[in-house]
DNA sequence: CGCTGGCAAATTTTT
DNA sequence: TTTGCCAGCG
């Protein structure tokens, strides 16, 4: 039976994935488009993941479990279902499926929309300078509007600096929808501070008339104002019947205390009221600056995004909302990891759930579908509300069914985990064991020297037989995961970090701007640390005059003389950063604000991942590692607390406050419980992650584990599944002269980061779809296939780009070179998967001669860097899957030119 | 032994 | 900006 509005509460590893693409596939058998199908997940590698299950699912149907699910789902009959199989596949391969990232999804809503916020199309979202710039608009902003004594008393009066106001602004900004029921008063703090200083007066007065009080007693209350008296440890007991008061304690001492405490408490939330009331009156101007930024220079940020198609949609009148439907035409939605979506993304998606939850509209046959585990959490601090799933089934009256079966990993790993948190968290239900996996092994360690360990339990692993790549290391933050890849990397074990690492924190790299600081400031430390870094003994380093040679020459020289290369991806993706500085000083002066991430290495080695990043994904071994660092303390200066999903108030953290204020008291005891919660889901993640062994490395102090209350021990029998080892991957040593087309200076300059124009990215579209739509590549072909793309496209094309096309093209099909190429069977923007990549080829032939051929077209010589390598990977691929010899071409159709270039 | 207050040390998670 | 440690007082 097919319900159309369900919710699955989907422990770790209990069939999630399984389960959406059963609904995904289910849809569709039942005949729904699959353009009209929406599922939204958090990470595009989740995205990416999903269609590949689809696809795999569907191509070996008859073998697959999810066969007689999908069957029941439909109510229809296995045979009638794997009868239709590859129909569907099809039709699923080349329809524009919408699965993807809720932030994508918005994105392009965003896009569709972007005049109505005086946006244009091609926006992008924000590079690392993007808060420089948002802050001195908002600075000038804040001047032409007066405001300056605003924010510097904002300020001063709350001790903070201006940079943490600006966060605090954005949190308001985001919120202020949220916010809008809540009131904020200005009042002065004078009379309260007099007050309470009155009040002290007495106190010391009584101090004075008491003859055994001891110097330290009377120095402890001597005030000089009031913030001298706020710093007092006294202020804040329940009584003065104890310390140095003791020998002086009268019962009148406690009524002064208590008057003095509510003073400070009054004096502490007309202190908060001001400064949330200031607060608001900047976000207006933070607001206007923000707005100045996008409309000046089109960049926006992930929550800009997201806040403004929320401000959009709400804009919108009914008819307009109707284009809207019209246009995004979805009937079913699926949605991934609900625990972590945000109200606001909620509050976007809302219209199109009730009308398709409520049979209205457009389409009454459509159905809503949500999974998600509140125990796995861990987005809080990223707006995650993890109170919206329950929510969201009451408010849609959702049918809920729990996964109670674990799929993934073995007894012992599952009966760990249960008993570890069964105690610990609300509401757990412990999971049930497969028949079949009956093994396991888990073990808790205390040592403080955990890299050590870890270097041990890693080889331990590996002697057993393990493969590497099975291996997953999870660690707190992105630091950890640097000094572990590194500990591990001394020991010889490789490693695959997955952690996001800044390229110019990659030793090589970092060698190379040491040598590049010697030859700058010619100071012998430079050239020290270069060769420290790059493990060689220290010799001469020739000066070079850098008015002669560009800065990348310079590189490319270091790099060669000294060997660097090896199968250094970092070293590559650097050379193409160098080229954007205009000289060696824009390069020593700016490069630690280059926010390039390191490449990302295909190559085999242990795993290393923060648990936030591990979510969603399962390793046959995982080492789960304390954190090295002391974690830092709980300081977001707002706590706001929620009931549900409703903001109820807010307040300002103060130092003490929650001694004398019992509101506050309680809300800053909800927000710890909350962080709590946090860190004991981000425990479960990352303890569910494994499927076979388990090991927790822990140190004695101040330890992640300690909220768990672990024992030392093992469970179960450490084993390894003999599994074929994978061939180790033989490292090709990368050549320098790289095939490129067109001056080195225009192959230098790629950065595929960059952002091309809106136009020359529907010129590219239209061009490939003329393409795509040409049957043979004949001047009356032409004539059909630019008919076809004018019906789709037409509209956003100029008049004289619809003639470039069609010359361009028309110029292709009279090249002997490339009609040559084209002899045999060709196949048009073919699907292709590869290591769980999904890629459309351009073009695929079957040669006459037997031989395979990919052709990708390009409109334009940028990338050429990029894209020899993207055809690289494609003949790989071709050739992996048919065995047989496959050559690859680039085809550039230019302007005024056809040139093919034979990709090596 | 309990308590204060001064000084030093350490410091996140991401589409 | 908070936590941890320690000297010093009673």
């Amino acid at each position: 039976m097919f319900i159309n509005n369900l919710a699955y509460e989907a422990s770790a590893g209990s069939g999630k994935t399984f389960m959406l693409v059963v609904r995904y596939l289910s849809l569709l058998f039942k005949g729904a488009e699959p353009s009209k199908v929406l599922a939204l997940t958090f990470t595009n590698k989740a995205a990416s993941e999903m269609s590949e299950r689809i696809i795999e699912t569907l191509e070996d149907l008859d073998s697959r479990t999810e066969l007689s699910e999908i069957a029941k789902e439909c109510g229809m009959d296995e045979d009638d279902i794997l009868a239709q199989r590859s129909k569907i596949l099809a039709e699923f391969l080349n329809a524009h499926t919408k699965i993807m990232t809720i932030d994508s999804f918005f994105t392009q809503i965003l896009r569709k929309f972007s005049l109505y916020a005086s946006l244009m199309p091609d926006f992008t979202t924000a590079n690392a300078q993007h808060e420089v710039k948002l802050m001195s608009r908002f600075l000038k902003e804040v001047s032409v509007a007066n405001k300056r004594s605003t924010l510097i008393n904002l300020s001063l009066e709350s001790s903070k600096r201006v940079s943490d106001i600006f966060a605090l602004l954005d949190d308001f900004y985001l919120k202020k929808e949220e916010l809008s029921h809540l009131k904020f008063n200005k009042t002065s703090t004078k009379e309260l501070e007099q007050e309470a200083m009155e009040v002290l007066g007495t106190l010391q007065s009584i101090i004075a008339n008491c003859k055994g009080a001891s110097p330290t007693l009377q120095k402890a209350v001597v005030a000089q104002n009031f913030d001298e008296l706020k710093a007092k440890t006294w202020v804040y007991k329940e009584s003065l019947n104890y310390w140095v008061f003791k020998k002086c304690f009268i019962p009148e001492m406690d009524m002064t205390l208590q008057k003095i405490q509510d003073a400070v408490k009054a004096q502490i939330k007309v202190k908060e009221q001001n400064f949330f009331s200031a607060l608001n009156e900047l976000v207006d101007i933070y607001k206007k600056a923000k707005k100045a930024l996008y409309i000046d220079e089109s960049e926006l940020s992930f929550s800009d995004v997201t806040l403004l198609v929320y401000e959009i949609l709400n804009r919108l009148d009914e008819s307009e909302f109707l284009y809207f439907r019209l246009d995004a035409t979805i009937e079913h939605m699926l949605l991934d990891e609900f625990q972590d979506t945000s109200v606001l993304q909620y509050e976007i998606l809302k219209p199109l759930i009730q009308e398709i939850t409520s049979g209205e509209g457009i389409c009454s046959e459509g159905s809503f579908f949500f999974v998600g585990d509140v125990k796995q959490s861990i987005y809080r601090f990223r707006g995650g509300v993890s109170a919206l799933f329950g929510e969201v089934v009451k408010e849609n009256r959702t049918e809920v069914k729990k996964l109670v079966t674990n799929y993934r990993s073995q007894k012992e790993v599952i009966e760990f985990v249960n008993s570890v948190f069964i105690n610990k968290m609300k509401d757990y239900t412990p999971q049930l064991v497969r028949k079949e996996a009956q093994g396991g092994y888990v073990e808790v360690i205390v040592n403080d020297e955990l890299l050590e360990e870890l270097a041990t339990q890693v080889k331990r692993l590996i002697t057993l037989g393990a493969d590497v790549n099975d291996i997953a290391i999870l660690c707190a933050t992105n630091s950890d995961g640097q000094a572990i890849k590194n500990a591990l990397e001394e020991e010889n074990i490789e490693v695959v970090t997955e952690t996001t690492t800044k390229l110019i924190n990659q030793r090589s790299v970092k060698a190379v701007l040491e040598y590049l600081k010697y030859l700058y400031f010619r100071e012998d430390i430079y050239k020290h640390n270069f060769f420290a870094l790059i493990d060689k003994d220290v010799s001469p380093i020739r000066y070079v005059d850098f008015s002669g040679v560009t800065l990348v020459d310079v590189v490319k020289k270091c790099i060669d003389e000294y060997k660097l290369f090896h199968d250094d991806f970092h070293l590559i993706r650097f050379l193409s950063a160098v080229a954007n500085y205009a000289d060696i000083e824009a390069l020593l002066f700016e490069y630690e604000r280059l926010d390039t991430s390191a490449a990302a290495a295909d190559i085999s080695g242990v795993r290393v991942l923060t648990v936030h990043k591990s979510k969603g994904l399962e390793y046959e071994h995982v080492i789960v590692m304390d954190r090295l660092k002391k974690a830092p303390a709980a300081r977001d200066a707002i706590i706001y607390n929620y009931d549900g999903i409703k903001l109820q108030n807010l307040y300002l953290r103060t130092k003490n406050r929650e001694l004398i204020d019992n509101d506050y008291a309680y809300a800053l005891a909800k927000e710890k419980e909350l962080m709590r919660d946090d860190s004991l889901n981000a425990l479960y993640v990352a303890f569910t992650r494994a499927r076979e062994n388990l090991i927790i490395i822990e140190k004695s102090k101040d330890s992640t584990f300690d909220l768990l209350d672990l024992q030392t021990g093992s469970f179960g029998e450490l084993r390894s599944t003999c599994k074929a080892k994978s061939v180790p991957q033989e490292h090709k040593k990368l050549s320098f002269e790289n095939i490129y087309y067109g001056t080195q200076s225009d192959l230098l300059a790629l950065e595929s980061q960059e952002q091309e124009d809106l136009q020359a990215i529907n010129f590219g579209i239209a061009l490939h779809y003329t393409l795509e739509m040409m049957h043979e590549f004949t001047q009356e072909a032409l004539q059909c296939a630019k008919n076809m793309m004018l019906n789709k496209y037409g509209f956003m094309l100029e008049e004289s780009e619809i003639d470039d096309i069609v010359q361009r093209i028309s110029r292709l099909v009279d090249s002997e070179e490339f009609l040559n190429l084209t002899q045999g069977t060709c196949y048009r923007e073919k699907a292709l998967r590869y290591k769980n990549n999904l890629r459309y080829l351009d073009l695929l032939v079957k040669k006459d001669d037997g031989k395979w051929c990919v052709i990708d077209y390009k409109s334009s010589l940028k990338y050429t860097q990029h894209h020899i390598k993207q055809v690289r990977y494609y003949i790989k691929a071709v050739q992996e899957i048919t065995d047989e010899a496959v050559e690859g071409y680039i085809c550039y159709i230019l302007e005024d030119a056809i040139k093919t270039v034979k990709v090596l």
